[in-house]
DNA sequence: CTGCTTGCAAACATTTTGCAGTTCT
DNA sequence: AGAACTGCAAAATGTTTGCAAGCAG
């Protein structure tokens, strides 16, 4: 697992020189952060972690390693409703999806190789060379589905009441 | 189809008044291009077309109006890659996904019933009722594919080289 | 009349950018 | 040395909100 992280930073590492670029502590620092996590994370998250840290960074800085490393495909966006977006690494667990609570926000995690199969061969055939995926599936889970029953007839309501 | 619209419309202003809500002209105005609509568009885009028609209508309603649009289920935001929402009526074929250029932007979309289904079942083994669900699928076009053939060895970019 | 809605402008949250100084190779 | 990078603060986006005035029922 270490081994697999300073594998990883090697191969970034290496692949920014070879372009000419510079493997700043910075960027390094980022994608460490990004080989620890587990879950999902906003460029915040870093932010805040590498500054706990010690690491001296600014959030442009950030800003600009992700988008690095959204490029090498070491980490990737996945939204996860409500116009929100997040990212995860890509190494770990490949293709899995997400399923989001619409109340309460909640993720829960599933992989369906022959789901993932099919939309290769849907993209295939439509002249797309599929490069990544994920889904964005909205649904009630227990607790909020309960929850609302009682309180259900809500229907078009207004977004934001304003006065009250 | 105008008969469809009308239809909805109606579903929606009764929708609205049965909850002590008002049907006012510009929250109808958005549905009626809502529902004209055969693409994806964002508030701006409702917003222009109204202004257009010379409707008297401000962003902040427009906001207001889609996100009410939303609730009843009329519209849906779909994620177009690149952390970019974009609204897409709801009634119309439902449930078919979007495969987009990661390069250049265009949008192909298929249906699959057998994905849909796959999910449902997974989502009730989760616990999870589904409510909506839709994919992000990131490939590039044929023409893109080729046109990155040449420059590649593009690994690891700078995201914005800043000097010129 | 009452109170839901609107428009405006200010407020916000998030991400990007220009530039001068710093760091990497 | 020289190009690439960083931090900062300003700017750009995209969306939300408070409030006074305006309509709908």
């Amino acid at each position: 697992m270490a081994d697999d992280h300073s594998r990883q930073i090697e191969q970034f590492t290496s692949a920014l020189k070879s372009r000419g670029r510079f493997a700043t502590k910075q960027r390094v620092r980022v994608l460490e952060y990004v080989l620890g996590t587990r879950d999902h994370f906003d460029a915040e998250d870093v932010l805040r972690a590498l500054k706990t840290d010690k690491t001296p960074v600014s959030r442009a800085t950030v800003y600009r390693a992700l988008a690095s490393l959204e490029k090498c495909n070491l980490v990737r966006k996945v939204s996860v409703g409500n116009g929100r977006w997040l990212f995860e690494k890509v190494p770990g667990k490949r293709h899995h999806q997400h399923i989001y609570c619409a109340e309460c926000g909640k993720i829960m995690e599933f992989s369906e190789p022959m789901i993932e199969k099919r939309i290769e061969e849907v993209s295939r055939a439509g002249g797309f060379t599929l490069r990544d995926h994920s889904f964005q599936i909205a649904g009630l889970c227990n607790e909020c589905k309960r929850r609302l029953e009682k309180d259900k007839g809500r229907v078009c309501g207004q977004p934001t009441p304003q006065g009250r």
